[in-house]
DNA sequence: CTGTTAGCGCATTCAC
DNA sequence: GTGAATGCGCTAACAG
């Protein structure tokens, strides 16, 4: 196993230069030899590879996708990473490996002050070169053209822009919104998601729907902000669940938020669903381990993030995909919910 | 050959000529502006800025990271995005966002007849030019000097290599086995983990321990390959749970393969725990959901990410870490484990 | 078959 | 202050 490797081995990273020298040949045959172009004698090829190996050289993903025009590498942009992100990155990984493509999953920085548009600095930074194309997860701008194919999972509101794909949100808010009526509720306060989203617009776009239905009048005093967070919407739950006329049910935008208003409940000393029931919205796999377990809509999150690859691909290869793609959003009864208190 | 591009919004990618060209000033103008270099007159400055904005320009990560030192971006690298690596990613996250770094996540393609060594190539296309430092994930085998600061999280057993932070794998399965023990199951089966991997080795050294320590002999029989995975597991488990002398109890060397026993004993329709107690090891959010819930020992791999982030920035900012950490494990009983069938 | 030349988008010298 | 020249690591097109 031995190439010859001379005192001079390099000491940081191993270029194409180190291997051009070592093997005595120029750079653009070692390219060639890497690349597995034609129009190499088997026996440089082969004095070439065994340098290669003996370096340990690998192409540098930045340098090549300067000069080629495809990386075979799709990028995932988030805010950060947290359980929903997360769990379509997952659903995405395995469909980018099934198809052959690396997956590159990048999280910019978000200046604290205003997080809009994280989206659109990332993909700057990140498209034309390093990445074929990419999948946006809940982008707060609309997004441009841009110069490589993209697709938005659980978008900004708006029309035109790239292809999307998210859950039923519409309905699901219904059927969630529904099924507390059900149970004899008829105050039922809703958790406001963050604004500039679409999926945040049609949850309360439902929730309105279904009270409408069972001929409940809306209190717009019910509906306060949450902004999709925990911690934000458990500040603003404590101020509703300590108003005389309480809500006996709540619909949460999503589950960080329901997570946030058990967190209220319980620091108001509030029985969940006893004196309060509460649903949210995506089944993260917090959902399941709460206390209580939370009833909420689940959003298959691997599926949407493995079909938002499947859509890239398509665009990556020049065909057609709908620019509009919902997937359904299935209710989840568990511990959070049950029957209106009697008065 | 570039197009001309008039004056109207480019097509393609925003680069900084675009900007230089729409503002009426060189390129290293520019550069000076965006980067916040001296030299540049206030009104000059202004008209640039104004048309960054108007563009929407970031400057490309492939671009500057050929040239500068330090892009700002640390790398996770994993074989593919699964419960485990993401729960890392998830602590890594809100560590980088605290300390003002970016995240890059890549999972690269991994050959499927040869899994070995994946990490290697992935750090080789990254490190030097896109990513300041690298966390590698269950690396496979052992890292070479890096050209960058890399610390490994769950590392290939060996010595030397760069930093290393895992859990407490020798104790936490010294707990596990005794926890099985203490429940009065003398046949335990053990499900070995993936070979390469320290942790897979000391998780079977910790379980060998607490069998002598009990004076029960060390049957070779009773120990079988999971490779860490569920589907390779459930297939070993099956003839382990067939024979007549079958184990009363399995200590499984992850999560993922004690759901692939639990697995197998569904299908042989053994009752858990009452037939066959399972232990596994991760704490991963399905150990919770399983039927029945996972009785397991806990890795807190919130904090492994984000203390792994930790130690690669004290490694950036040219200070001495630890060359190995350890992290407890804690045994959390479910409902996997019970006591001892009598026979 | 192999080496030479050019250039990807940008930052950094240097002159002017 | 600015423009021209240079190089980062690599590959495409061509010349030898």
């Amino acid at each position: 196993m031995s190439a010859p490797v001379n005192s001079s081995l390099p000491l940081g990273r191993v270029t194409i230069s180190d291997v051009a020298r070592e093997a005595g040949v120029s750079i653009p045959t070692v390219s060639k030899v890497v690349n597995g172009r034609y129009g190499v004698a088997p026996a440089t090829s082969k004095r070439v590879l065994d340098v290669v190996a003996a370096l340990g050289y690998e192409t540098s993903l930045v340098a090549s996708s300067l000069r080629r025009q495809r990386t075979n590498v799709i990028g995932i942009l988030v805010a950060e990473f947290e359980s929903f992100s997360v769990e379509l990155l997952k659903g995405a990984s395995t469909a980018a490996a099934d198809a052959g493509y690396e997956l590159l999953a990048y999280s910019g920085l978000v200046a604290g002050n205003s997080p809009v548009g994280w989206e659109r600095r990332s993909l700057s930074r990140l498209a034309g070169t390093l990445i074929d194309g990419a999948i946006i997860v809940t982008p707060t701008v609309l997004i441009p053209t841009s110069s490589i194919p993209v697709v938005a999972i659980d978008p900004h509101t708006g029309q035109g822009g790239p292809s999307t794909i998210d859950s039923d949100n519409l309905g699901g808010a219904r059927v969630a919104t529904r099924h507390l009526i059900e149970l004899g509720h008829r105050r039922i306060a809703h958790i406001r998601g963050r604004r500039d989203l679409a999926s945040a617009q049609l949850r309360e776009s439902g929730y309105r729907d279904s009270l409408a239905e069972a001929g409940i009048p809306f209190d717009p005093a019910l509906v306060v902000d949450g902004g999709y967070q925990t911690v934000q919407t458990a500040e603003a739950a404590r101020e509703l669940l300590t108003r005389a006329d309480r809500p006996t049910a709540v619909f949460a935008a999503n589950d960080m938020s329901a997570l946030g208003v058990i967190r209220a409940a319980d620091e108001l000393g509030l029985r969940v669903p006893d004196d309060l029931s509460i649903v949210g919205f995506d089944d993260i796999p917090e959902a399941r381990t709460s206390t209580p377990p939370l009833t909420t809509l689940a959003q298959p999150l691997h599926d949407i993030g493995a079909q938002a690859l499947q859509m890239l691909i398509e665009l990556l290869d020049g065909r057609d995909v709908p620019s509009r793609v919902h997937l359904p959003a299935e209710l989840v009864v568990r511990g959070s919910t049950g029957p209106a208190p009697v008065r």
